[in-house]
DNA sequence: ATCGTTTGCGCAACCGTTTGCGGGTTGAAA
DNA sequence: TTTCAACCCGCAAACGGTTGCGCAAACGAT
């Protein structure tokens, strides 16, 4: 059975293939009766439109393209639920593309989504993209960017993030103010924006407090498991008593070898660090944090790139800066 | 700027569209010359085939449809890297759906992907999927579908899925190998064929041991909210010395439970189960398991689509069962 | 009865690419 | 010289839906 078309439908009313297609979208111009028949004709027939005629003729696709470096259990499950919500109540389809956290890969990514006509892009950018000049053709076509969690200096877009310099100053400086001394600072790619701001925000709290060590060279890990590994040589050697975890995915390094070194949480060393929120009740010990939840961030991330589908040039790109605000006490610290 | 169509460059190399179509595309009938003439145009406008089109006229979309439940931490980013990586070498694109769990969104999700053209449909059927009667028209359609992870009773499509009465079979085996007689098994949603396999394996396993306790009744929870809140109770009620779980996402919710009522791990209970293997290097104390590798089988289930997609109707549906076979073991135990 | 307006629908072009067919040109074989 | 293949390329019709424009019928007002 093939997919019946408008064309099928119009034959069988008996009027013209414009009808039909006016008819179903309740254009004024038809008639209460025409429209009616033709409903039920195409009721009948199960009639669905074929997006990618309507697409080709409408240029637009209905289409979002996310682009991010790569999908992992951390953050990004739920910066997809969060943009699935918005989009599916706008009838947006979602195109999910990974970079593999290259530039290489961003770019082959953003030429799909131009050959497919997406309507808009969410972007996170790769650790390789220190600026964002890669996406200033795609503006030039008219295709709507936003930029979420991790955006690069000068980038003109909309973005939506959150303060990073602010959320590792609130964590750190809570450690302070239990009186930690020799607290370590563990982080992600050196190369990202995000990090560089998330590792200002701890050089700032430390920096604030005249008492405390800053002598403990923060530590770089690109996945959880160069954390873990990495994580142990440098706890025996600075002996901190405390940590401060930028993300989700350090921190699942962290935690076993804070556990392997036999060092007691919060007794003898407080942790605390930036997450989406839900491997903070996986852990153990349960970690504080700094709220950044993937979710919300979608759905705004989503948000605006609706709006700006809907009126392209209506202002100045916005940055959207969010925060849950608060730090969540998990530890009986 | 416009983007560039076959059209433009048609003008500008001095013949015809059709002829620039099949110059793009190396047809033999267009000579070496005006190939590399329309090549080098091509490359100068910057062309790049509009997929619309191009899919509207070959009634095809080089995009597969990804139906899953719900993308949580657990399991599906594996699945999605994997799949990921196969669909890219040959050129198709995903679209992610998420059913929300209910017949209703997997419905809704279908006909999405008939509107879109997909080439073929990955899904992961919901727990109210009891049986695959909703599939068959879409099969009419002619669009392949390959299940994987989650099946129905009679479902007479490809499959890619682990043995989980086995799997299961083989974890609880192991842990009676081990001295455990009181043996308690956390599942996810009853109402789903792979819970009711799981089970299958774990009661089947109980069975061939004489002197193990059968009567701790399995705990359900379909959250790992859930489970972590109604493990306690279970916890205290039952006192295992042993725990099966089925899924990264319960065994997310066991472990806290199990920490919290201060077992230790392995002297006072032992702890094994099905996981995509990322979450027991993660957990405290890491837990030993079957691995069932969402990447791989990520990968397995493209291929199958694809090979599908090329081969419409070759053969019978296959049932492809894969396993690691071996579990993997992480504790001392 | 006449004029003007609204109502309701058809005509045909169009979106960009693909593809069956046909035909003109060139070359070699008979 | 004729014949018949290649060899190359253009023509035009698709794919299915959308939309500007035009026109006839129906209606109201004068």
């Amino acid at each position: 059975m093939k997919r019946a078309t408008i064309k099928d439908i119009s034959l069988i009313v008996g009027v013209n293939p414009s009808t039909v297609s006016r008819a179903l979208h309740d254009h004024p111009d038809i008639s209460p009766a025409i429209k009616a028949e033709v409903k039920r004709v195409a009721e009948e027939l199960k009639y669905h439109p074929n997006q990618m005629a309507a697409n080709l003729r409408k240029n637009r696709s209905q289409l979002i393209g996310l682009i991010i470096p790569e999908i992992t259990m951390f953050f990004f499950p739920s910066v997809i639920r969060g943009i699935e919500a918005v989009l599916n109540e706008e009838g947006f389809r979602l195109l999910v593309l990974q970079s593999n956290d290259s530039l290489e890969g961003e770019k082959s990514n953003l030429r799909i989504c131009g050959d497919y006509l997406v309507d808009g892009v969410l972007l996170s950018l790769s650790s390789e993209s220190t600026n964002a000049a890669h996406l200033e053709e795609f503006r030039e076509m008219g295709i709507p960017i936003v930029l979420f969690d991790k955006s690069a200096p000068g980038a003109d877009f909309d973005e939506v993030l959150i303060d990073d310099v602010q959320a590792s100053l609130d964590c750190v400086r809570y450690l302070i103010s239990l009186g930690c001394k020799r607290i370590a600072g563990l982080f992600g790619n050196p190369d990202m924006v995000i990090t560089r701001n998330r590792l200002e925000g701890y050089r700032k709290a430390l920096d604030e407090s005249a008492d405390v060590d800053k002598s403990i060279p923060p530590l770089f890990a690109k996945t959880k498991e160069e954390a873990r590994n990495r994580s142990r040589e440098w706890i025996r050697k600075y002996k901190p008593d405390a940590f401060f975890f930028m993300s989700d995915e350090v921190a699942a390094g962290l935690l076993p070898a804070v556990k392997s070194e036999k060092l007691a949480v919060p007794d003898q060393c407080k942790i605390i660090g930036i997450s989406d929120g839900q491997l903070p009740f996986i852990l153990d010990p349960p970690v504080s944090f700094f709220h950044h939840d993937g979710f919300e961030m979608g759905q705004m991330a989503a948000r605006q790139l609706i709006h700006r589908i809907k009126n392209q040039n209506d202002s100045q790109p916005a940055r959207i800066l969010f925060q849950k605000g608060s730090i969540q006490f998990l530890e009986s610290a």
